[in-house]
Parts: C-alpha cells; structure tokens; sequence
DNA sequence: AAAACATACAACCGCACCCGT
DNA sequence: TACGGGTGCGGTTGTATGTTT
C-alpha cells in the first residue's frame, strides 16, 4: 500500500539506490523540489513524492552533517529533550546539519541505552523507579551495594526510615570541569524530610539532611546547593499564591540562568541568606541570590511545603530539573523555551 | 565458518495541521 | 464550513552490518 497521495502511480518502495540518488539530486539542484508530489515524474523517479522528500531531507541534503556524533551534540539532544520530551524536529534545530530522523535514531540507539543504565528514565528524566530499573549487568554493578539505597525517606514522627528508591547511581559522562562545576557523581545516600515540615526541619533539609561523601565522589542535596542553583533560587513572582514546590522548581528552572554556576564561596553572606528560609503561612518564602542578576533577592517566592507531606515532594522532578546544569550547553532555558516557540 | 543475535540507521506509515478552494 | 492536497512530524518497521556463539 503506498501513501494516499501516489496510490495512482506505480511506486518503488525500499532502499534508495546511487541511480535514484543521482536523479533526485540533480533534479533539486536545477530546479528546487516545489510541489513534493511532483518531484518523481519530474525527475524520472518511480517513487512517491513523500519518499522523495524524505530522501532528500534525511540523506541528500548539502548541508547535511554525517558521522556519529560528538559529546558536545550527545549533550544538547539530552538538554533539550527533557524539556522538549520527543520532539525530535525541534530538537534537530539546535544542532545543525542533524536531521530529526537522525537525532530520534540516536537517541533510540544509543542515548536511551545509556539514560537507562544510569539508573534515569528516559522519557521523564527522572529516576526510575526500583521496579522499572533493567536487571542490570553485572559488570555494572560491582561498585555498586544494590543492598544500600541510594534515597531513603525519614518519617519525621516515628524517625523510621523507609527505602523508597533503590537506584544505580547517575554517572555524568562528563567532565568534572565542565562549565567551571565541579560534577561528581551521585552516588551517596540522599535522604529526605518529608511530612510535618516545620521551618527547623526544612532547614535540616537544606543544611544537615543531605550528606556529600568526597570519598565516593558522592553527589548530594547539600552539594547541589552549593554547586548548582538549589531551588531556592526562585524567580522573583509577583504571586502572593505560595507555588507548589513543583510549580516552584519549574518556574526555578526555567527561569535559572543554568549556564553560570554558583559560587558560594564567593558569596558567603548571599550563601547564608540564601539558606535562611522563613515561614509565610503554610509556604516558606524562598530567600536567596537572584543568579540572573546577580544581587540578592529582596521579594521571594512562597512554597508550599504542604506538597512536601507525604514525600510528594518530587525529588525525581528536582534532580531533573538541576540536571541541565551537567549537561547544558544552551545559554539558558529561557533562550531555549523562546526558540522553541 | 556459519548461524544466531544485536545494533544502527534508512525508510515507511499514519496522523495532524495548514492552506487554498 | 467542508473538503482535499501538501507537508511535517513522531512512531515503527525493515534491512544491512557487526558481533558473538
């Protein structure tokens, strides 16, 4: 069965061949394809003019730019895609000479392979659940204690811990210099506060809860904060309405200059402040450096820490959204948000 | 050496959208 | 407004090639 449009004709269907190439590409070059469906006869081609256009856009395109690709190119597909999800055209725009067809291949082939055997899902980027996590290799896994969780949550009432996740840990592929950032690689322990949040227990969150492990070359909380831009770092809002820490985080990171990393050292005071938290209501008013311009953020941005009860709050959605600092290559999510609209 | 299996990627398919009639 | 052609996109399939057994 051909495509609607070329049911009439008599169509070749399968690989291209050098002759059929040859045609197609002399075709377009003396004449511009036009109307798609009239390229075949035009041409001499005994194919459907989708296929045609196809050919020529995946494979006989001038501007196209063949050979695998680079880290560089690994890391804006990873970038873009977990803001754009499978949006494969959009994300092509930002690496040129790639097609979609190829970005998607790659990504089918080789980027999802490797997402998954870090313990991240593909589609969501977020940590997979134990239960979604592949057997993994066993080569993969003798630096790893699958006995010890990588989260855990704390019940603060009865100071029972519960595993909640059990995952490989993240291992960027990248430099440890990257963007002047120091990555390690999570691996440690990251246990989290969850119902009854009180002022003290959301600064125990921030400051004591989370532990860094040199040693290991851990990847925690507290190093997140220091290293990357923690959530507290929100956009300056004109909303009196307290977000959802969700809401919070997106709007965190979208609004993030995540190009530029956060030098606490330089700005110990800004440091402190940013980790000063105080109590609106039921929403703590996020306090902190305002990285995009530099200065110290004088209104903030309520958060409910309701949505922490139960642990909903979505560790998963944070590390997410703290990822594109490893991988990011764009200027900023705003600059990506705007070309993408 | 050959069969089985895995991988990468080219190509196809169906759907949605846009635009002209 | 409805319809049909053209186009673009994302998911899926098919096939060539490489690797393992």
């Amino acid at each position: 069965m051909g495509h609607h449009c070329c049911t009439k004709q008599k169509v070749k269907r399968g690989l291209w061949s050098p002759e059929e190439d040859e045609k197609l590409i002399k075709h377009i070059t003396n004449h511009g394809h036009g109307c798609w469906s009239s390229v075949p006869k035009l041409a001499g081609l005994e194919r459907c003019g989708k296929s045609c256009r196809l050919r020529w856009i995946n494979y006989l395109r001038p501007d196209l730019r063949r050979g695998s690709f680079t880290e560089h190119e690994e890391r804006t597909i990873i970038d873009v895609h977990r803001i754009l999800g499978n949006r494969w055209a959009q994300i092509a725009k930002h690496l040129p000479g790639r097609t979609d067809n190829e970005v998607k291949n790659f990504w089918n082939s080789c980027i999802k392979k490797k997402l998954i055997a870090q313990g991240l899902d593909p589609n969501t980027h977020n940590l997979l659940s134990p239960h979604q996590i592949p057997v993994l290799n066993a080569n993969n896994s003798k630096n790893i204690d699958s006995t010890k969780p990588v989260f855990s949550i704390i019940n603060n009432t009865s100071s029972q811990t519960k595993d909640v996740k059990k995952v490989q840990p993240f291992r960027p592929h990248l430099n440890a210099n990257d963007h002047g950032m120091n990555h390690n690689l999570y691996e440690n322990s990251l246990t989290h506060q969850s119902s009854n949040l009180n002022y003290e227990d959301y600064n125990l969150v921030l400051k004591n809860d989370v532990k860094y492990d040199q040693s290991t070359l851990g990847f925690s909380s507290q190093h997140l904060v220091e290293s990357t831009k923690m959530p507290m770092l929100l956009p300056l809002s004109s909303s009196s309405q307290p977000l959802d820490f969700g809401t919070a985080m997106q709007s965190w990171a979208a609004n993030s200059d995540l190009g530029e990393a956060f030098e606490p050292a330089r700005r110990p005071e800004a440091y402190q402040e940013m980790l000063q938290p105080t109590m609106v209501g039921q929403g703590v008013v996020a306090q902190g450096l305002d990285l995009r311009g530099g200065g110290v953020v004088q209104s903030q941005t309520n958060v409910d820490m309701g949505s922490f009860d139960g642990c909903n709050i979505d560790l998963e959605f944070m590390e997410a959204a703290l990822m594109p600092t490893m991988y990011t290559n764009v200027g900023s999510l705003d600059q990506l948000a705007w070309d993408c609209n």
